[in-house]
DNA sequence: GTCTATATTCGGATAGAC
DNA sequence: GTCTATCCGAATATAGAC
């Protein structure tokens, strides 16, 4: 792996571990063996860097969700199959957690990834649940984009739950609190 | 106000708007009006007036919670009037927050009132949600511990979707989508 | 109690040699 | 491309005067 691939895959560690505003340049200097001249030569300066990080870390995501979305099965198995998928609970979400960031909220370009990350999956999600809908699958009362946006959520506050909690089952139990709620909803 | 109090009152805007990685002892005394020397002899550091802010946030987050969860009314009612409560939607939890913070993760101190906080919200809102069942107001096969654990992620979560989105409105959409799931319980 | 002065390390970056 | 040297201000404190 050449250095400015290291570059990238230390900052993405870095963002995910400790968050924008508490990740130094010389912190992903050390841990991807480039001293500053190879990273000031690849890179404008940190937030260059952590945009390559930023959109990478969100394409993986992006592309591994689409992998489930679209699999065989019914809409209630693949949004299962979505929630339950196994996850590095207690690091939280390398896109969600930069969200709170708030260096990286007031820079448009740093920004613009998190706010398509999720304004993909809620509404890929609502199509989902759209299409189960339709199919008879789930309750014709179910609002697709407000149930996709809970889910969502359930995600995301579901990596803050376990955190403080310093477990990842209160995750599980979140999981199991909203798919409790949607089975309901099942016709 | 005295310099003591203003530095507490300081430091809980500060770890709201930057979290505490984000928040220098520099920026605690320019936003108070107190030195260096003022924040030093009331404190012995950054970290015990953090913990001194986190506490009063979290005790000020239960009491109102403690007030809605207490107050007349049917279970869901109750509930709603809590999820639906005005908020400060783009600043986020001020407790829920830190829990993305690798420091405050890392120090047992700071952690405590983190997972205190949020171990009795979880609970208080399943207690209510048992109440609810019990009682015949909700469906018998709902699990109140996670459902519960469901709702405050909800929560959580939507501050998230909400910030990477830029507006308020898709948090209001997440707790609209848990409610709605909810809605399907009540018998 | 509060202030100013000082110390040390880090954060973020530039300059120029190899 | 990568390295080392250097810069300047911020972060986190301590010391001691008032």
């Amino acid at each position: 792996m050449d250095k400015r691939e290291r570059l990238i895959e230390s900052t993405r560690e870095l963002l995910w571990e400790r968050g924008y505003v508490g990740t130094s340049p010389k912190a992903i200097q050390e841990r991807s063996g480039a001293g500053q001249g190879s990273m000031y030569h690849h890179f404008q300066g940190k937030s260059e860097l952590a945009l390559a990080a930023l959109a990478r870390s969100a394409d993986d995501l992006r592309a591994r969700a689409e992998a489930e979305f679209s699999a065989p099965g019914s809409v209630v198995e693949r949004v299962t199959v979505y929630l339950r998928r196994e996850r590095d609970v207690l690091k939280g979400c390398p896109v969600g957690r930069l969200a709170q960031d708030p260096d990286v909220m007031a820079d448009a370009d740093l920004r613009k990834p998190v706010e398509e990350f999720f304004g993909w999956l809620t509404g890929r999600l609502a199509e989902l649940l759209g299409e189960g809908r339709t199919a008879g699958e789930l309750d014709a009362e179910l609002d697709p984009l407000a149930t996709a946006t809970a889910l969502v959520a359930v995600l995301q506050g579901g990596y803050i739950l376990a955190r403080a909690a310093g477990s990842p089952e209160v995750f599980a139990k979140a999981v199991d609190g909203a798919l409790g709620l949607l089975a309901t909803k099942e016709t």
